[in-house]
DNA sequence: CTAACCCCTGACCCGCGGGTCAGGGTCAAG
DNA sequence: CTTGACCCTGACCCGCGGGTCAGGGGTTAG
């Protein structure tokens, strides 16, 4: 599987693929012996957790300094719970998700203080 | 009074003063003989505003478009109201705030959901 | 007069997750 | 063999509100 069709059933482009490679989030593929990247579905489903864990606002080097645990993740039926606390599978995600709930929290307030500002400027009933 | 102070008596740097002077946000100011910017009591106000409306999440295009209009909402008694519906004095910027308004209340709905996403993964309680 | 500080313009830097080009090589079908 | 789609690397671009540096000149207290 060439970078382009990865990079589709990923749900993303080839360029990101790259930049995925080149972070070290994403283990550098095999080659053909011309140089082009090959990829097999397990890189897919990497892929994929990847892009979600981003979604979630998780940063390129959350990720970067956990690759090695990151293939656990895109196992279908997660692995079993450890005797770690708190995470969602025992791994080490438990720390940078904690920090960006807290972070989401602030903003959230933030946002929610502007919003508050704002409506009371726009509409002053009591001003 | 010199770019500096000036800078310092509405809370920010002259880097910034420069800055909203170059994007159109604060009228050229008077020069001495040798180039230096002359600041007085009423530049200090309009910039005071200018970072409050900034804080408030309003971009420096908005505050562009409607420069001609900053001065007034400077002024300690914010003129009375004319016959402009929702507008926080009759001013133009009803239509920004009310945009701002809505892009808040997406982001904060988007973050929301973000949260969940998250406390639902670390803590699979029915997962 | 000199030191220490201030100001001038213009240009590059930040975070962050890639997009987009430039200039070339590779692969599959006709 | 050619054509068109794909891939390679490296480098610059985006938004946004300035920060920081570089190289030069102004200003003011001692």
């Amino acid at each position: 599987m060439r970078i382009g069709d990865a990079a589709a059933a990923a749900g993303t482009t080839a360029r990101a693929l790259r930049f995925y490679e080149q972070r070290g989030l994403l283990p550098p593929p095999a080659r053909t012996p011309t140089g082009q990247r090959q990829y097999g579905a397990a890189d897919v489903a990497l892929v994929r957790v990847i892009r979600e864990l981003l979604a979630l606002g998780l940063t390129i080097e959350d990720l970067r300094t956990r690759a090695d645990r990151l293939p656990l993740l895109a196992q279908d039926p997660p692995p079993p719970c450890g005797s770690g606390g708190s995470g969602s599978s025992g791994d080490g995600f438990a720390p940078v998700v904690d920090r960006r709930i807290a972070a989401l929290d602030e903003e959230i307030a933030r946002l929610t203080r502007q919003r508050e500002e704002l409506a009371r400027r726009a509409s002053p009933v009591a001003g």
